[in-house]
DNA sequence: TGCCATAATATGGCGTACCAAAATCATCCA
DNA sequence: TGGATGATTTTGGTACGCCATATTATGGCA
C-alpha cells in the first residue's frame, strides 16, 4: 500500500487552476455575454488592467481563443472579437446536425433505457427553465443534455468539437430559444430524439436530432437578416 | 474609386507571417513528423534554444498546440507531446466520416460537373504519387481532394474541424497508406466517391465517402493494436 | 548501513521593462 | 487648404528576474 492511500484523502484539493485559466475563462465569458462586442478591439495593456494579470498571461489568453475561433488577429492590428457572419453560422449549424444526429443513433443503437431516462431528466430541467422564465438555464441544460447524449457513448471528441463551435453561436442560442413557442417546439423536438431512442429506432434518433438544429438553424438565419418567425 | 486601387498593384506582398506563426508551423510539423515523439516532454527553455525565439513566443506556441489537441499539458509538470489513444482516434475517424460524407453528398446535389473533374483531378495526383512511392505526396494529395470536396460547397468551417483532427492522426495516416494493397483500394474508394457525385447521387456519395473513412479506420486499429491485415 | 531531512536543481508560472515597426492621430507650415 | 511631418498608440518580439513546486542529490544521524 502506497502512502498516496491516506495522503490523498485528507489532500486539500486546492483548484489547480491557474491564472491563466482563469483570465481565459473571464475573457471568454466576456465575450459571450456580449461584454466585449463582435469587432471590439482587445488592447493587450487594457486587458491587463481589466483582468490585473501580466501582458504575458493575456497574450496566452488572446492565443488561445484565436484557435477557438473567438477572436481574430488582424495583421499589425490586433485581435478583435471575431465577427460571425451568416454564412459561418449556418455552417456550423450544419457540423452540429450531422454529430449530434451520429450520436443519437449511437445512443439508439445502444438499447440502454438509461440513456432515455437521463435525457429525459435533463428535458425536464429544459421545460422547467422555461416555465421559470431562466433562459440562461434554458442554455445551459439544453448544453447538458446534449452532452449526455455523447457522453452516453463515450464521444468526448465529437463533444469537444460540438462544444467548440457552440461557443461561437452562444449569442444566436440565447436568441433563438427566445423566439415565439421556441418554449413548446424544442422540447417537443428533443422528446422526439428521446423516443427514437428509447424505441432503438436509430434512423428515427438521427432523423429527429437533425431536425431540431436544423430548425433552430432556420431560426437562427431568420434572426440575423432581421426578420422575425411569426406565423 | 479608392486610392487602395493602384497601391495594392505593387504592394510589396510580404509575407505577413510573425515569428509566432512560423515558430507554431516549426514546431507543428515537428509533432507530425516525428520529431517530437509522443510522451516526450517539451521544455520551454529547451524549445527557445531550438526555435532560437524568445520564451513569450515558445509558451504562445504551446499554448495554441495545446487547444489543437496536440500537446498536453500536465499539472505541475508542463507540456508534453500529446499521446494518442486507441478510442481516440477511432472517435476522430468517426467525425471525418461524418462530415465527409456530408460534404460528399452536398457535392453530387450541386450537379455541377467541374466538381467531379476537380476532385479527378486530385485522385490523378494521388495515384501518380503511389506509383513514385511518394508518401508524403499521397498524404498531400489525399488532403487536397478532401480540401476541393468541402471548398466546391463553400464548407471551410467544417473543412476546419476535419483538418484539426486529422494533424493528430497524422502519423497513422502515414501508416494506413503504407499498408498492403492501399494504393489500390484507397484510390479506387476515392473513385467510387467521385462517380456517385459525378452521377448527383447524394445518398451513393455519403456511403462511398463514409466507406472510404471507415476502411482507414479499421486499417489504424490494426495498425495501433500490433496486429497487421494481411489476408 | 539505511533512512530521513535538507539542499540544490530544473522547470513552469508570472511579472516587468524595453525596443522596433506599423498604424493612427495631431500639428504645423507653405 | 492640403500635404508633409512628427507624436502617440499599439502590436510583435526579446530579455531578464522572481517565485513556487517537484525532483534529485546530498549529507548527516541513529
Amino acid at each position: 500500500m502506497n502512502d498516496d492511500a491516506h495522503g490523498a484523502a485528507i489532500r486539500v484539493e486546492r483548484p489547480t487552476k491557474t491564472l491563466r485559466e482563469l483570465a481565459l475563462d473571464k475573457v471568454r465569458e466576456a465575450i459571450i455575454n456580449g461584454y466585449f462586442r463582435p469587432g471590439d478591439r482587445l488592447v493587450e495593456r487594457d486587458l491587463c488592467a481589466q483582468l490585473g494579470v501580466s501582458r504575458t498571461i493575456v497574450r496566452e489568453v488572446l492565443r488561445h481563443l484565436e484557435s477557438e475561433g473567438l477572436v481574430a488577429n488582424l495583421p499589425n492590428k490586433g485581435p478583435i472579437v471575431a465577427q460571425l457572419n451568416h454564412d459561418e453560422a449556418k455552417q456550423i449549424y450544419e457540423i452540429r446536425a450531422a454529430l449530434e444526429g451520429m450520436a443519437a443513433r449511437l445512443c439508439a443503437e445502444q438499447n440502454n433505457p438509461a440513456i432515455a431516462d437521463a435525457l429525459d431528466k435533463s428535458l425536464e430541467d429544459i421545460r422547467h427553465s422555461y416555465r421559470e422564465k431562466d433562459m440562461a438555464g434554458v442554455l445551459a441544460h439544453t448544453s447538458s443534455f446534449y452532452q449526455t447524449l455523447f457522453s452516453m457513448v463515450d464521444r468526448h471528441v465529437a463533444w469537444g468539437v460540438v462544444n467548440l463551435l457552440t461557443v461561437r453561436i452562444n449569442h444566436l442560442r440565447s436568441m433563438t430559444i427566445k423566439t415565439q413557442d421556441r418554449d413548446v417546439q424544442g422540447p417537443a423536438q428533443m422528446a422526439r430524439i428521446v423516443d427514437a431512442i428509447r424505441r432503438g429506432d436509430g434512423d428515427g434518433a438521427y432523423q429527429a436530432a437533425m431536425d431540431h438544429v436544423t430548425s433552430a438553424s432556420a431560426i437562427a438565419q431568420a434572426v440575423l437578416t432581421g426578420r422575425q418567425l411569426t406565423d
